[in-house]
DNA sequence: AAGCTTTCCAACCGCTTTGTA
DNA sequence: TTACAAAGCGGTTGGAAAGCT
């Protein structure tokens, strides 16, 4: 397997970025040709291009084909990214394929410029979609997560209506939480109560549970295809090993995608900005068990030292 | 308004994989 | 089986645009 010697080594071949005349000669070339490029190496050369093979090909893969798709990535695009991303790693052409007019290129600088950094925020490892340790997540929740567990408390030991109030409560200590910046035990306090309020207001999303967990915030209505879901991500596959690639990992993890709904769009805005359902299910007692549970006990301890 | 910093993305570089003689 | 050419791929870079002071 030798090193291939490239054209763009050779001096006068032209660089940087492409004309408007350079496209057309491109696009022009191809078209003649049926969109049946042929050989790379040779083409600068038919086309009149005074271009590296390899330029030419990747000017067209990236920009010119015309089944390129261009804007912005909608939200199904962004989770489908991620839940590949959690499989396969950066295999950016392999995710490419499950993305209609998307390029790998486009997809990867996506990914660094947006979605790399919307994790972070969240206190997610990019890399491995992992809840990051508490020195460096950016939740706050300390003071959301004592308010929001006053009030799931105060619901469940009947101290409260679930109404209106509590919803519009839930999803300002909920954006509080998301946005700023503070420790795990308080980010745990705040999901735990967010869910018990989710599960505990039939009204809030009819006929679905919810669940929160460290990272992201999971929206199915059946959790048996969840746990399917997750053991082909979490089982299956280890980010940035080959495991995974054996067997027509993508098509696994795309129809994965495709079939599960990992949070549906229009169902509650703030899902949007989590994306999959990657880590292992924290599913969290209810608050009926307060007084025989110490989970919610020490929490609800914790959250009142803050 | 000017200068500096940050963000974004097209394009490049070089290694790996695939095809073929 | 081996060697080489060509294509594929992922990491990185450079510079334009946007944002900030």
């Amino acid at each position: 397997m030798g090193r291939s010697p490239c054209c763009c080594h050779d001096a006068g071949v032209k660089k940087g970025p492409w004309t408007e005349e350079e496209d057309k000669a491109l696009v022009e070339h191809i078209q003649k040709r049926g969109g049946n490029v042929g050989s790379w190496r040779g083409l600068p050369k038919a086309a009149g291009l005074n271009r590296c093979g390899k330029s030419c090909r990747l000017r067209w893969t990236n920009y010119l084909r015309p089944d390129i798709k261009r804007g912005n990535f909608s939200d199904e695009e962004e989770r489908l990214i991620i839940t590949l991303h959690a499989g396969l790693g950066n295999k950016w052409s392999t995710i490419a394929t499950h993305l209609e007019g998307r390029t790998d290129n486009e997809i990867k600088n996506y990914w660094n410029t947006h979605i790399r950094k919307k994790l972070l925020r969240m206190g997610v490892d990019p890399v491995t979609h992992q809840q990051l340790p508490p020195d460096q997540t950016n939740h706050d929740v300390n003071g959301a997560a004592a308010a929001l567990l006053w009030a799931a408390a105060a619901v469940s030991l009947g101290g409260l209506d679930t109404g209106a109030l509590m919803q519009a409560q839930l999803l300002q200590q909920l954006l509080q939480a998301i946005g700023s910046n503070n420790s795990t035990t308080g980010l745990i306090a705040n999901l735990a109560a967010a869910n018990t309020v989710l599960n505990s207001s039939s009204s809030f999303v009819p006929n679905q549970m919810n669940y929160l967990q460290t990272g992201y915030l999971c929206n199915n209505s059946n959790l048996s295809e969840q746990h399917v879901v997750q053991q082909q991500l979490t089982n299956d596959t280890s980010p940035g090993t080959s495991s995974f690639a054996a067997a027509e990992p993508a098509d696994q993890l795309c129809n994965t995608a495709a079939s599960y709904d990992v949070a549906p769009a229009g169902d509650w805005s703030l899902t949007q900005e989590f994306g999959g359902l990657l880590e292992p299910m924290m599913e969290l007692p209810g608050l009926c068990s307060l007084e025989g549970d110490s989970f919610w006990k020490d929490i609800l301890e914790d959250s009142y030292r803050l």
